[in-house]
DNA sequence: CCAGGCAACTGGTCAGACCAGAAGATCTTC
DNA sequence: GAAGATCTTCTGGTCTGACCAGTTGCCTGG
């Protein structure tokens, strides 16, 4: 196993750092790395414009492919966006975590990882997400979160999809009291991943919709109670006994050991 | 907040998905996808060649710089590698954690979330990693990350590349052993992105590199005993500890609530 | 048998052209 | 004068054809 970068045991025995192979550069690649480095550098803030093509065919003293060929790695990399017809040039979008979650999707995709990984990765997730906002979440936060759990229970049985809005909405809240904006996306990205793979599965298999959506709003019920009293431990433990309950029967029995062992701490 | 999305409270109260608005595909972008799909879908295996660009622009009916801007994405993404005068065509590379760890090196870079954030998530992650790996180790995990702790303090303070590597070999060996690729790689990646926004601050703050090693094998020894004797929770505790004391430092005091938050448990 | 050189690829880049879309200016009509 | 239709001129998206610099492998001359 790990056979990248085998470099560990050199064989010189002296542990100097060799010369680097020099590899070309391609010019695509310096451009687009020039025009990153001004957008997370804060000159060119979200909003703002790039110039138009031919103008910065102009300035960087190359082709058209090329500069081309650069905005679409950064476009690629969410940094911009570029509308056919805009006169403003395209604009430039900044940082986000589109990126990172399509990243995710993708190693979840590959057969790399099974369900079973994805949903345990979930459980441990969601379950220090909790248990930072636990420890973390201000009354603003109780107050928002509570209001989302009422618009849960109102929507119940009827409006479905007004019901999962509140849901996501409500796992955003936490994210947000628990003070790690990488932890929320990253929980985003598996969570939608999940969905994406349970989907993939035919999902037709019975289950009572009205009936699930009652469980749910009572197991939000309880987390949100045990955020209150800032008790860590039990709202980790209901965030990921929640997950194991819900997905369990999707997982291969193979696989159930990985979630049994993320179950309890 | 939130204001992405903001279809959950439908004015028109029927609870019905409203017609999607139709946006013109790109023909880059359907090659991209089409590319993809195969490479996920284990057709055009890590390691398989695609075919050469005027050989894809005779199948896709498309001109070239369409086939160039759509490999450029793909290879943008890891996807895909491609290498001038290479006669077999770009090499298949398989998904990768590296767009990963790019996607989070660039939110760290933004100031869209600090060091903070970085160091409590990977002490997250690290924590969880080594919970899990308490828990599903098996002997051969036991024996490979014992000769890395041996390789590490052989190494100790006379070569320091070999001792990262050894390092970083013992940390890939638990997150193995924790049985969840998905969570090793995300760990990875928030490690290199960490290491990345360390460099940048200026790493010559005194620290003597030995001294550093020897606590550091001695942290190390201490977590392969919890491993051993399956002690979940310290072997997470030792972690959340050693991060915390090791970059605790470095994090702006406003932020070092948040790693004293994801400390104990 | 081997070395040097040639030929046939490859991807990287450039130049120029055309198209459809978008936006503002201009013109027509009431 | 104002509202609407048309026009101009920009934009990005795509195609074509060309050239360059590498890489590879055959092939010939030793």
């Amino acid at each position: 196993m790990s056979t990248d970068t085998d470099t560990g045991t050199d064989s010189g025995g002296a542990d100097r750092v060799p010369f680097e192979p020099i590899q070309p550069v391609r010019a695509y690649q310096r451009v687009a790395e020039q025009i990153e480095e001004r957008i997370l550098g804060g000159e060119l803030p979200p909003g703002s414009r790039l110039p138009a093509e031919r103008e910065l065919v102009k300035q960087f003293a190359v082709g058209r492919s090329t500069i081309r060929e650069a905005l679409r790695v950064l476009q690629s990399s969410g940094l911009i966006r570029s509308r056919p017809g805009d006169p403003q040039g395209a604009e430039v979008l900044g940082v986000s975590p589109d990126n990172l979650s399509q990243a995710l999707a993708r190693l979840a995709r590959s057969s790399l990882s099974g369900l079973g990984e994805l949903v345990q990765f979930r459980m441990v997730l969601e379950a220090e997400s909790y248990r930072l906002a636990a420890r973390l979440r201000s009354e603003d936060d109780l107050a928002r979160m509570t209001a989302l759990v009422d618009l849960m229970e109102e929507a119940a049985p009827a409006r479905p999809r007004a019901f999962s809005e509140a849901d996501a909405d409500f796992h955003r809240a936490v994210a947000e009291a628990s003070g790690n904006a990488l932890l929320a996306l990253c929980a985003r990205a598996v969570h939608d991943a999940v969905v994406g793979v349970i989907e993939g599965k035919l999902t037709g298999s019975g289950g009572d919709a009205g009936e699930w959506m009652r469980r749910s709003v009572a197991h939000h019920r309880q987390v949100l109670a045990a955020l209150r009293t800032g008790d860590a431990h039990r709202a980790a433990h209901l965030g990921r006994r929640a997950l194991y309950e819900h997905y369990a029967e999707f997982v291969a029995p193979e696989e159930r050991e990985l979630l049994r062992a993320a179950l309890d701490d």
